[in-house]
DNA sequence: GGGTTGAATGTGACTTTATCACTGAAGGTA
DNA sequence: TACCTTCAGTGATAAAGTCACATTCAACCC
């Protein structure tokens, strides 16, 4: 029985009508749930596992949008889904994840006959508009070491990071060297160990 | 008689209604619309005239984020008014406009009653996202002497352009003194001639 | 094991952008 | 006219991005 609090804010009636028109769908790490160009087929709204959104600039660098986790909404869908335009972004399964994906026709009904529902559309695009206007900020005007020390705070609760430099650098939309360059300041400086495809966090503070 | 694409999507109940419970208000230049903290009182359906919608990041640096014109929706009130959190951003009107402020139990029953205003509403959502993730990738990769260029051509179609280099600087979200030393270099090649809060652009080809 | 290969990382040289600290210029007003 | 405030110009330096190439590592195949 998918577990999704939008959901909840259904009455039975209609939880029931959705889920029986809707499909819940596995998808493995490394699966790409939509990329640019595509068109929307369905709402998915996510149970479980982690997928990152990101795009492709004309200049062919990519930069993270977004991730979305357990009891997230793909927002991205619903515009897509309402004004049958085509996705701008990709995103990219990194921990394998399971969504329901909700049709056209009953996202509508949905939309209709549930203010929970209503409710609960708008706060995740509410939220998702204050996330890409904080990245531009972020992006803007923050000095890149500083953000890729909080990055890899941010991962570094449950031991070593696994990544690339590269992926590193399209986390954070800046250019592979500058990762590695400042990543060996950081090493020089006793604050991270680096060895191929891995990054351990040692001694940084905020 | 207030004229906004959305309205025209209500049956004459609804907009009758709507109309009696909402005010259109009118606000000049410079006047701000809402700041960054502040609550959400309704959503303004935009009916003519610019409003420009900026943030400030925490290191002091203002960034303009999108601009709003006839028939366009504040699509960051939605979020503000559903959720009620403060705005994150900050409007300014650029030229003499006027709106209808929709308060938020009638903007309740619009979403409930009509499809083609919950549409509509998503439309403007979507765009907005759109907008913003392209704004992200236009900051992160894109030079900033062919986005200069570029803003500069889309502003000089009717005459010379009347901004300040302080001012353009917030437009592109970088300091004062690059966007200077840009239109320094741009006025060499003759393809500007500056003057004191005026850029008048002569042989400016993308 | 040794050799080959491709991905990942390191680095120098150079350009672009950001920051800091000023100076000078324009235009309004007492 | 003298003053004052805002706007613009600029040198010095630091941070970040770009280009080109060298090196290192791990996996895979004989």
């Amino acid at each position: 029985m998918p577990r999704h609090s939008i959901l909840d804010s259904l009455n039975d009636t209609l939880r029931k009508e959705a889920l029986e028109k809707s499909r819940v769908m596995q998808f493995p790490p490394g699966q790409i749930l939509f990329s640019a160009g595509q068109h929307c087929q369905g709402l998915p709204l996510v149970l479980g596992g982690r997928v990152k959104v990101q795009m492709t600039g004309v200049s062919g660098h990519s930069i993270v949008l977004y991730r979305m986790d357990a009891d997230d909404i793909c927002t991205l869908s619903i515009g897509c889904l309402m004004t049958g335009r085509a996705y701008r972004a990709e995103a990219v399964v990194e921990e394998a994840a399971d969504a329901v994906m909700i049709p056209r026709g009953v996202f509508d009904r949905l939309m209709d006959q549930s203010a929970g529902f209503r409710l609960g559309i708008m706060e995740s695009y509410g939220r998702r508009l204050d996330d890409l206007m904080l990245l531009v900020e972020e992006v803007a005007f923050r000095r890149m070491d500083k953000r890729l020390e909080e990055w890899l705070l941010g991962r570094a609760a449950r031991g070593p990071v696994v990544i690339t430099h590269q992926e590193l650098a399209v986390e954070l939309g800046t250019a592979r060297e500058v990762v590695s360059r400042l990543l060996k300041e950081l090493e020089r400086r006793d604050m991270v160990k680096l060895s191929r495809g891995r990054i351990e966090v040692t001694g940084l503070l905020l």
